[in-house]
DNA sequence: ATAACTCGTTCACTTAAGTTAAGAAAAGGA
DNA sequence: TCCTTTTCTTAACTTAAGTGAACGAGTTAT
C-alpha cells in the first residue's frame, strides 16, 4: 500500500529511505468503509486526502439537494478549497466505496515542507500540474455540451460510469437525472442507425 | 508600477530590497497593445503571465469559432496549461485592452526558486490558492443556470460585464451571444414587474 | 415476508438554449 | 465623412434540458 504513494511521490522527487520513514512514521493511511463521511458542510477542517484505493466524492447540499461535484480515485489528491481558504467547509466528502487514503493535516505540512525543502518542491509542482489539469477540465466543460461530456467521460475516465450512482454521474455533468437518461438512451438509438 | 507587483508579493512573503532588486533586473514588465497575441495555438511557449494593469483573455478556436474560457485583469496570474505540460498550446491569448505585465519564463523562474527558497513557497501558496480558488468557481458553474452565472458574474466581476465585449462574455458563461442578449432582456423584465 | 426506500427509466409537458436570419447601432479605418 | 466591420438585438423555429409524476427492479430494514 505504502508503495503506491511512493510511486505517486517520485513522478514529482526521489525519497531517501530516511524521508520515506519520515513519511511512514506519521502514520498518515487510514482504511475508511463504504459511506463514511470524511467532512461536513460546516466544518473547519485541516486536512488533505490522498486516494490509494477506492472512491471518493465531493458534494454540495443546495436547496436540500446533492450536487456532486468531484470524484477522487486511485492516485488522485484533494485538499478542500475551504482548508486553503481557513473558512468552514461549503461541501460533504465521503466515500462511495470501501477506501484506502492517507490523512495529512495542514499543520504537519507546514513542518514537513519546512524540514524538507525537497516536499515544498513536490506541493508546488503538483498544485501547478492540478491547477493546469482542472483549468482544462474546466474549459472543455464551458465549451461542450452534456451529451459531449458524457461521450468525453465515456472515454477519460470508464471506470467512473461503472462505479458510480447515475443520479451522482448526472450532477457531475451538470444536468438532472432524467436527462442523462434520456441522453444516454438517445445515444443508444444514434449508435443502432 | 512595479509596486503593484511587490504589493502582490507581499500577501504571500516579505521581501528584502535586495531580492526587490533582484526581479527589477529580471527585466519582465512589458507594455503591450490591446489586440495583442500572446499566445497562439500550437505554439509551445515558455512564459507566465501577470497583470498588472489592463485585461487579457484566454480563448479556443473550435469549428472556426472563438471560445473563451477566461479573463485575467489587474493582479491576475496566469501559467497556460501548455507550459506546465510542456506540449503545445491548445489556446490563444490575446489583449482586450492596452496591457501592462509581467512576463516571465519557466527557466528563469527555475533558477529564481532555486536561489530563493521564499519564491518556490510562493509559488506553491499561490497555486493551492489558484487551484482551491478555481474549483469553487469551477463548481459554481457546474451547480448553476445560465442565468444564475450570469447574475453571479454581475456580483463577482462587474468590471468584466463593462470591459468585455458581450460575445465574449456570452461563450465565458458557456452559451452563446444570442442567448446571452434574450436572458439580459429576460432579467430586465423580472426586473420591472 | 413485507414494507419502505433507492435507483434508474419513461412520459407528457414546460422552459430555455441553439440555430438561422435579418436589421439596427456602434466602432474603426481609409 | 463615408464605408466597412463588428457588435448587439430581435424573431421564428428547432432541439434539448428541467419538472412532476409514475412504474418496476433491486436493496435495506423491520
Amino acid at each position: 500500500m505504502k508503495n503506491i504513494l511512493f510511486d505517486f511521490i517520485s513522478k514529482y522527487v526521489s525519497l531517501t529511505e530516511e524521508e520515506k520513514n519520515a513519511i511512514v512514521s506519521l502514520d498518515i493511511f487510514r482504511s475508511v468503509k463504504k459511506g463514511t463521511t470524511l467532512l461536513k458542510e460546516g466544518q473547519r477542517s485541516k486536512d488533505s486526502y490522498f486516494v490509494l484505493k477506492g472512491c471518493i466524492r465531493a458534494y454540495y447540499v443546495l436547496d436540500g439537494e446533492e450536487k456532486t461535484t468531484a470524484f477522487y480515485t486511485e492516485m488522485e489528491a484533494l485538499t478542500p478549497p475551504s482548508v486553503i481558504s481557513k473558512t468552514p467547509s461549503e461541501y460533504y466528502i465521503s466515500c462511495i466505496e470501501d477506501t484506502i487514503l492517507t490523512v495529512s493535516n495542514a499543520d504537519m505540512e507546514i513542518e514537513t515542507n519546512h524540514k524538507f525543502p525537497k516536499f515544498e518542491m513536490m506541493c508546488r509542482m503538483l498544485s501547478e500540474e492540478l491547477l493546469a489539469k482542472q483549468r482544462m477540465d474546466f474549459d472543455e466543460f464551458k465549451t461542450s455540451s452534456p451529451e459531449q461530456r458524457y461521450l468525453n467521460l465515456i472515454q477519460k475516465r470508464p471506470d467512473l460510469i461503472q462505479r458510480v450512482p447515475q443520479h451522482q454521474l448526472a450532477s457531475y455533468l451538470g444536468i438532472k437525472p432524467q436527462s442523462l437518461s434520456r441522453l444516454r438512451a438517445r445515444i443508444f438509438e444514434k449508435s443502432k442507425s
